[in-house]
DNA sequence: CTCATCTCAGGAAGACTGATATCC
DNA sequence: CGGATATCAGTCCTCCTGAGATGA
């Protein structure tokens, strides 16, 4: 018996789905992490790079290499927040834009592929088994909870 | 509306269990794929690289690099097979066995918190739902399903 | 010879840590 | 000054490709 066979199941599933994505943008050469930026940027554009990173579940040092690629090819860009000068607001280029058209389809494909035969109530059932294990994970430390 | 909260989600219980895991191995400083590797040797002991990476979802080459830096901390050894002068049979060492002995508990217990609170249905609901996503995710190329 | 196993070399991307300049 | 933002430097790990040695 496998001690923790939903973590073993967790890291399969996470490689079948970045390599499945990766796979289907390889045409516009994207990473996963990347095309989860542009994703995210496409949906709601404009935002701090610690927002981006606190959306994106990541390091503001990781988000901040993956926007340094994406700008150099153009797709995003920083500006200084004129509220703040530490902050630069993140936005996609038109190109950036139009990527993000492409690339979107691919994601919701990928996710009805991902659950194709699971009723609804299971798939609810996942996102909320899922949902409480990431909160008692993240909240190791703090008992503070009722 | 995300378009794909399960992967979102998937992202950020992977990240939380890493951390986790390797938060609670820092004596030891093991790595998640280095706990991987040694839990799975620790419960079926001897096996072949090419094995090894199957078993545990990864690469060859990828598994080379981790055999590599777990030899030269001396937790594993890799021997020629003699049934197969090509393959080498990796097996823990007795400090690997130690060590393993350590860390197994700490994976148990990390389990015990990131499902507490859930019913066994729901445990067993949140496997066959990972497992269904899995599958439809690694037949992705084969259209063989009816 | 063909194929499988393993390793090495090399490179790209990401995750993370510690330190720093700038600004609130 | 303390705290937040972004970045630099550096390390480790992962993954991939291509190549080669060895042996089934």
């Amino acid at each position: 018996m496998e001690t923790a066979p939903i973590f073993y199941l967790i890291h399969e599933v996470f490689r079948a789905f970045r390599r499945q994505l990766e796979e289907q943008t390889r045409g516009n050469d994207l990473t996963l992490p990347q095309w989860r930026t542009v994703t995210k940027l496409g949906r709601e554009n404009g935002m701090s790079q610690v927002a981006l990173a606190s959306a994106l579940d990541t390091d503001p040092m990781t988000m901040s290499s993956i926007l340094k690629r994406l700008t150099e090819r153009e797709l995003v860009q920083r500006e200084p927040d004129p509220q703040d000068g530490r902050a630069k607001i993140v936005t996609l280029t038109p190109e950036g834009r139009a990527l993000f058209s492409q690339v979107e389809g691919m994601g919701v494909e990928l996710y009805k592929t991902a659950i194709a035969g699971m009723a609804p109530a299971e798939t609810a059932a996942l996102i909320e088994g899922l949902s409480r294990i990431r909160d008692n994970l993240s909240g190791g430390d703090a008992e503070t909870k009722d």
